[in-house]
Order: structure tokens, then sequence, then C-alpha cells
DNA sequence: TCTCATTTTTAGAATTGTTCTAATCTTCTT
DNA sequence: AAGAAGATTAGAACAATTCTAAAAATGAGA
């Protein structure tokens, strides 16, 4: 089922959803969540949307691109990922899911949550908690 | 502190494992190989282990630490882990196993391999092939 | 041993991704 | 409309890493 919808919000669907998770609905929020959610699920780096904004007329600055896409990380909206430290990824998914990561060209793909069971873990060492577990299946491609 | 097996290989131990993967046993790799597998096993920034380097009156450049750490990568002595791209810790544990990460300060702690089970995945994309399977229990600690 | 091609090391410059600064603009509340 | 709080910006600063091209070390063969 890989309909992809189009899924471009109102103006006004957006700011409720900001305004609801404490941002205030400026411009370049908006305009970059409306970027960000209106395809499937991807993951962008910094730099992918800034030149995505760019292209599509929104002048915003690489620096509210980073603040924006933290902001929105630290409240859910996405998630971060980063893989072999070449930067950052933001994927639009923010549900609980693994990854498989193509390692010629440094590319991300989700797998549903429910492709890989987990069947027992470790405990967590004395006086943490655990926060999230992470897979990643590496692909020589 | 705490006790740690002083395993430390004599020099010419260390010179025959390097040429039997394949490295001239120059000064340099002989110092650092030494260094690192020396103690027990340990997650290794390049930067920490120029310090150290420097700390034992090895003369050594940062890019020979950073050229050195990738062949022996390479050549599987070493086994770079890196999350949440605050650039790259090497393992010394080339072994197979996972690792917790401790959210806070950015530490890394080896998982023995049979304590984590996985007891499904997804089948590898058409085309590619299972390089490695991460899993990283983050903590909130 | 000496010689020389090859490999390694090096200092420093360059690159990349990201964060910081402090000034300017926006938004929201009244 | 005004003021305070919050957001945005350009550009500087930073950290990790890679590149460059020149000098040094290594190992094979005479």
């Amino acid at each position: 089922m890989t309909k992809q919808k189009s899924n471009t919000l109102s103006d006004s669907e957006v700011q409720q959803r900001l305004r609801a998770i404490g941002l205030r609905p400026t411009r370049q929020r908006l305009a970059l969540a409306t970027l960000l959610f209106a395809q499937g699920d991807r993951h962008v780096s910094a730099d992918d949307l800034f030149k995505e904004a760019r292209a599509n007329g929104i002048a915003v600055s690489l620096a509210t691109i980073y603040n924006t896409l933290h902001e929105f990380t630290a409240k859910g909206l996405l998630r971060a990922v980063s893989v072999d430290s070449l930067g950052t990824y933001f994927d639009t998914n923010a549900s609980d899911h693994h990854h498989f990561f193509f390692e010629r060209s440094g590319h991300l793909q989700d797998i549903p949550k429910n492709n890989v069971h987990i069947s027992s873990l470790p405990q967590a060492p004395k006086g943490t908690k655990v926060s999230r577990v992470d897979v990643v299946i590496r692909l020589k491609d």
C-alpha cells in the first residue's frame, strides 16, 4: 500500500498543529512544516530542506532551518536519525520504526515497526531508563 | 581506578599482527596499535587517541591518527560506531555486538551479542545484502 | 650494505555540517 | 497601537574530518 497522498494541509490546519505543540506559527515555520509534511515519509537533511525552500521561493535562512528542524524534533513532529556521522537526517515519520541504511549512497529507508522483532534485550544499567531502541540494517548495495 | 588487564603485547607480536593484515609495521602504527589494544575494550575518538598518544610521548600527527584508525577499521581490527553525529568512536572490540548509548554523556557501552536477540528481520531490498545489523539502546540517564 | 621505488607521515589548508552572536524583525497581548 | 517576548537573520565561529603536496621511512633487490 504505497499510495502516496499529496497531503497538502491547509495553512490554518498547519497553524493549529503548530499552536497545539506550543510553537508560534510564524511564516517560516508554516512554510517549512507544509513542505516537510506535504509529501509522504522521507528523510531530509538540513541542506536538502534549505535548497527545497529556496526552490519554492521561501525566504529562510539556514539558521532558521536548523532551529526549526530541532524544534520540530523536540516536539515530536520529526525524528532525527544519524548513521556514520555523515550529518543528520530528519525523518518525517516520527513513529516508532527502524531503518535500512544503504551504505553506498548513504540513503535511509524506513522499516515498519512490526517487521523487526527483538525478542530479548538486556536490562538497562542501573540508574538509567531506555529511551529508545534503534535498529539499523546496513546494506551493501 | 578500575583494574584492567594491562594486556601489553610485545612489539614483535604487534608487528606480526600488522604484517598479517597487510600493513607495514611503521613506528606510528606500532605505537598506536599498542596503545589501543593494551587496555580492555573501549571506544575512542580520534581526538582521544591523539591526546593519549601525545601524553605517552608518541609523536604522531592528527592526519596519521585518522589514517590509522581507518586502516585498522578496514582491516577489521576496529569497528567504527557513530551515534547522533557527534563524531565517530572506534571500538577496540571488533566482534559482533551492540551498544548502550548514554544520551546525556554521549558515552557508549558494549552489549554482548547474546544479550540481544532479534527474532525477525525484514528481507533486504532486492539487489542488496545485509552487511550488518546495528542495535543501539539509547538511555536516559 | 646501498639504492630506489613505494608507502607512509606530516603540517597546514580546506571542507562540511552545525551552532553561536547580537542585531533586527514579528508576533501576540493588552 | 505599543511593548515585551519570541523568532529570524547574516555571518562569524566551531568541530570533526579530509585533502594536499612535500618530506621521511620502509623494504626489496643488487
